[in-house]
RNA sequence: GGGUCGGUGCCCGAGUGGUUAAAGGGGGCGGACUGUAAAUCCGCUGGCUCUGCCUACGUUGGUUCAAAUCCAACCCGGCCCA
């Protein structure tokens, strides 16, 4: 464990680790402090690869980081891997990464961006985009795109094949028989040239990152430039509480998820994860949470976090369906996602109703789920999927439940 | 490039001519229980407006009444050699 007590609290909490700890002229902590009385900003990079659309909370953690940074007068340099997500980053990758088109790419990061909050102001967005001197933003395409063969064999001369194979990652493929493409060894390095071209002092990353800072660490050395500081957070444990949230394992609440959604998924959350969500998502003191029971916790981290993305009316608005909902109150429930019935042809077949409006991906799901019992419209249980309804009046304003987590209201017309 | 082993459903992995939409496990989903948690137990887990039809065991073609299973070529990967 790294000894945070230097730093200041807007900077430990929540942090894993930083690096290095010795080795250098000044500790991190006097890094930190020297700016702030110098007046000193800090170019603190992060960086994000557009390979998918959707930001979510194991994402938001890093950006909070980064904002906190921010607020205490900092810059947050904010790359955009527009090339980088072209190559796709091995890191926790347990197989080669298929390569994302160009235009692909683009899409992405302006989603990304909007995610962030980009046009709203400060207090609304999850990063500063206000102050022009705080926030930098560079694709890294402007450095990466029209390298050389000279300095591209300079960046790789720069580290070992033994190196890359101890990363964590690459050993365990090696080992296991599992392909390793010569490209992949190229991922680090970039990152890491991106550090020399943005000229860091400090790199912001999940615990998975450490290689690449590393190596981002090594690059800025070469090119004669001060090595930057990494900055690690932990890397988020998803709502199974097993496996770190990522969209492949179905485990995510996104950012830009709506508030009764958000809400009732991270109040069901298993219990070992509830304290380091309080510690991670929220900045609430963690003091106050001892002795509560897991419920109450449940409640107010998901209160709390819904909060910070939606702000406190919607929030209190979400617990309190929610729960209306788990007792069976429907009519005093006031907003509930409306579905519309426009596209059905009447009279139709429950499980076909059911696949067509998306709530199921096939209409065999859609079957089989109704005979397991998963479904119900009004409270009702329904188990034969070939009910049939014959008008839409016998569906308006009635609420489907699938599962515990989906919940519908057919529109009125 | 040569030798050799291998490519099965979301993942792992059995199956080596028919009763196989494909054992078993994991994961996922649903139900019961509970604290909307965990553990446990039970059911489901290719698609299709579905008492039936269609597609599936790397790809293509072939043998056969019948192929994931046999043959050929090709593609991809591991290992050893170069």
């Amino acid at each position: 464990m790294v000894d945070k007590s230097a730093l200041p609290r807007w900077l430990s909490r929540g942090i894993e680790e930083y690096f290095p700890i010795k080795g250098t002229d000044e500790t991190f902590a006097k890094k930190i402090n020297d700016a702030k009385h110098n007046n000193r900003k800090l170019r603190v990079k992060f960086g994000i690869d557009p390979t998918g659309t959707d930001i979510h909370l194991g994402h938001s953690i890093l950006f909070k980081k980064l904002r906190a940074f921010q607020d205490n007068g900092h810059i947050a340099v904010l790359i955009i891997g527009d090339f980088t997500a072209q190559i796709g980053d091995p890191t926790g990758k347990s197989r080669t990464r298929l390569q994302l088109s160009e235009k692909q790419v683009k899409e992405n990061a302006k989603t990304y961006l909007t995610q962030l909050g980009m046009g709203k102001s400060p207090d609304e967005s999850i990063l500063d985009f206000d102050s022009k001197d705080k926030i930098e933003i560079r694709y890294n395409s402007e450095w990466l795109k029209g390298l050389n063969l000279n300095s591209i064999i300079e960046l790789m001369g720069s580290a070992t094949v033994s190196q890359m194979l101890s990363k964590e990652d690459f050993n365990k493929r090696y080992n296991t028989q599992v392909p390793i493409a010569l490209h992949e060894f190229l991922y680090p390095l970039l990152q890491g040239y991106d550090s020399v071209a943005v000229q860091s002092d400090i790199e912001l990353g999940g615990t998975d990152q450490k290689f690449n800072i590393a190596i981002g660490r090594d690059l800025q050395r070469h090119f004669k430039q001060q090595p930057q500081y990494g900055v690690l957070m932990p890397i988020l444990t998803g709502l199974d509480g097993i496996k770190k949230m990522s969209k492949s394992e179905f485990n995510t609440v996104g950012m830009r998820e709506d508030p009764l959604s958000m809400y009732s998924k991270l109040e069901k959350v298993p219990d070992n994860i509830i304290s380091t969500y309080f510690e991670l998502l929220t900045d609430i003191d963690l003091s106050d949470l001892k002795d509560a029971n897991p419920r109450e916790m449940q409640r107010r981290m998901a209160l709390e976090v819904t909060t910070l993305f939606h702000g406190a009316d919607e929030a209190l608005k979400a617990q309190s369906n929610c729960e209306k909902l788990f007792l069976g109150q429907k009519e005093k429930v006031g907003k509930i996602p409306e579905i519309s019935l426009e596209e059905i042809v009447f009279p139709v077949k429950i499980f076909y109703l059911l696949s067509a409006l998306k709530l199921f991906k096939s209409s065999s799901e859609s079957k089989r789920s109704i005979k397991g019992g998963g479904v119900k419209i009004d409270s009702q249980k329904v188990i034969n999927p070939d009910l049939i309804f014959e008008s839409k009046k016998d569906l308006e304003g009635k609420i489907v439940q699938i599962g515990k987590k989906v919940i519908k209201r057919f529109e009125k017309q």
